[in-house]
DNA sequence: CGAGAGTCCTGAAGGC
DNA sequence: TGCCTTCAGGACTCTC
């Protein structure tokens, strides 16, 4: 399941391949994700330059744009892997890649590279804003970028105060901060030592430091280890994905913590698992 | 406004 | 072996 890490690791496994490359043909094979893929996307892309490709929270927003001159057009293409997507790249003359039954979305350049859009569970989603500037209701009410300067303690314990909600939901709440997912919520609340039902609101500042730094130590880690996953990511280059093999809590049920060997536990909030250690975390 | 539940979907895993 | 149920997950959307 694509968290920030893995994202980001497809933007940065796409970009050296589709930059400055022109799309020549985009073929939908099914438009239902989590929202239909626009009737006009295919259209809007073709003969389009991708001239970067930018992230902002889990979605990637393709700079897109046609030839210069007085009717330059310009968009982005919105996408997201949603939990079980993976965008890959296919290359010139590769003829082993015939379509799959999930393979929804192909987009072809010039030069025969192929970026394939792939998704089971159809919970990603491909939209097109059209315009210069890539303002889109999703991306309206994001909240900081988890690795930029802006996420700090002094922002979180403003944003938590009076909060009643856990504090494992309160940071996976896109509003409060983008990019971190079920796995590595659990891993940071264990690394910051805070117990994962505590109310947001009854954080100190102090122990805030500590969730940011591990929060933003996950991730970076993560993104620097090429990305991890549990199951079915693909990288973009195709290879797969690293497995989440050194998880402190995360899917270890039962098992003995990795510092003072308590067993680990599992709960359920807000109908999502969470994970972790009882004695380690208060 | 916040909190909590519901929703989309497929594939894996478990029970009988 | 095979069918049925349950669960997993991102994050939007709805209800209270």
């Amino acid at each position: 399941m694509p968290e920030l890490p893995e994202v980001e690791t497809t933007r940065l496994g796409l970009l050296p391949k589709v930059q400055g490359g022109r799309i020549s043909t985009v073929t939908v094979r099914d438009r239902r994700l989590r929202w239909p893929i626009p009737s006009n996307l295919a259209k809007q892309l073709s003969g389009k330059t991708v001239v970067d490709i930018s992230r902002r929270g889990k979605y990637l927003l393709w700079d897109c744009r046609s030839d210069t001159g007085a009717n330059a057009q310009r968009g982005y293409l919105l996408s997201h892997l949603g939990m079980s997507g993976s965008l890959r790249l296919i290359n010139n003359g590769d003829h082993s890649h015939t379509p799959q039954i999930h393979d929804h979305l192909d987009i072809a350049f010039d030069d025969g590279t192929i970026v394939r859009y792939t998704d089971p569970r159809r919970f990603g989603a491909m939209l097109w804003i059209a315009g210069p500037q890539p303002a889109h209701a999703l991306l309206d009410s994001l909240g900081p970028e988890p690795l930029s300067p802006d996420f700090d303690a002094t922002y979180l314990h403003a944003v938590a105060k009076g909060r009643s909600v856990s504090v494992k939901e309160f940071i996976m709440n896109g509003r409060v901060v983008v990019g971190v997912g079920n796995i590595y919520a659990s891993e940071a609340l264990f690394r910051a030592g805070i117990h994962p039902r505590r109310a947001a609101g009854k954080v100190s500042i102090a122990r805030f430091e500590r969730l940011v730094d591990a929060i933003k130590l996950t991730l970076a880690n993560a993104i620097k280890a090429g990305g991890s996953s549990l199951r079915n990511y693909v990288h973009a280059s195709g290879e797969l994905g690293y497995f989440q093999v050194n998880a402190c809590v995360y899917d270890r049920d039962k098992l003995p913590c990795r510092v003072c060997q308590s067993p680990i536990r599992s709960i359920r909030q807000g109908q999502r698992s969470t994970y972790f250690c009882p004695r380690c975390q208060t």
